[in-house]
DNA sequence: GTCTATATTTAGATAGAC
DNA sequence: GTCTATCTAAATATAGAC
């Protein structure tokens, strides 16, 4: 395999449950089995492998939670499979560490992609949320847009309250609360 | 005011805004108006500072959920004044971005302060879903410590998704969300 | 594309005078 | 308690040979 691909598949892991600010080029270079020199051929600058990286892991999740919901019958059973994503939260969001992290928000291209990955996301529940309600499996009454930023919500928040106290236990709680209340309305 | 107090309050800010990785102690010796000696003999260590950071603005939160719902006549409504909690959402949770700093989680002593904190604001939100269910306000069907993880969830979440798009209008979306949730429910 | 050597700036302090 | 001087290690690169 390449040296770039090799470099960004490390940084991925590194940035996702390390942080981006608080990884240097030279963890990474390490953990990828490759030289300084061939680090900053393949990028200038470490804010271009934050943008790799952002914009790869935000794909990546996209396409677990898409993964996660497919063959599922119902769009309350897809929406559940969502909440299922903060199964292992003490390892942090894929994307969520970086909208706290200093160093993204501080270069726009950064920023701009991290928020894409984010409104894509809430563009995918909003749609299940709508399919749900045509399937019956969704209460007519819920907002769609607002629901789906809900969920999205309580899934990021998982992660943050399961990292804070080091239990997963609470992101269990909250999103099996979540669910209990989409079902309560239906 | 003393120079403790004074680079305590500046600290506070700047690592909640900021992040505490990524704020070195120059910049709170800048920001506090006091010189090098005077920092390093009140905190000898940077994480000494981070801890009393951590204790007060996890306190601090705490003591203005609990202002924001002073007053109000039922549980549902104090749950709604806590989902307010997101309404100022881009400057970030007061304790919420320390379960992504690495050099929060890597001290024992402050994760312990961060947890603390959480599990705090979580047995304050259950006794108010109780509370709740006691008046009426709220379906006695929710568990309650599940429901409340499910909402300290949904505003975590909302700092973060707003923060990441750098849109208010998504965590203001969230909180009405998971409202018309709890609201469609009793 | 990769290597080694070098450079600049900052983080995070310590030492000792006042 | 505060000041200034000093220090070490690391972050983040750049330069030039191979």
């Amino acid at each position: 395999m390449d040296n770039r691909r090799l470099i960004i598949d490390s940084a991925k892991e590194l940035f996702w449950h390390h942080g981006y600010s608080t990884t240097s080029p030279k963890q990474v270079m390490v953990d990828a089995g490759v030289g300084q020199g061939s680090f900053y051929h393949h990028f200038p600058a470490k804010a271009d492998l934050g943008q790799e990286v952002v914009r790869e892991n935000g794909r990546d999740l996209l396409a677990s939670v898409r993964s996660a919901m497919e063959g599922l019958p119902t769009g309350r059973q897809r929406l559940a499979a969502f909440l299922g994503s903060a199964g292992d939260a003490l390892g942090g969001c894929q994307i969520g560490g970086f909208a706290y992290d200093a160093g993204i928000l501080a270069e726009p291209a950064l920023r701009e992609t991290l928020g894409t990955a984010f409104v894509e996301l809430a563009g995918l529940l909003e749609q299940v949320v709508r399919e749900g309600q045509d399937d019956g499996s969704v209460s007519p009454k819920l907002d769609p847009a607002k629901t789906a930023a809900a969920l999205l919500a309580v899934v990021e928040g998982a992660f943050v309250v399961a990292r804070a106290t080091g239990r997963q236990s609470y992101a269990d709680a909250a999103t099996a609360g979540a669910l209990a209340l989409l079902e309560a309305t239906s």
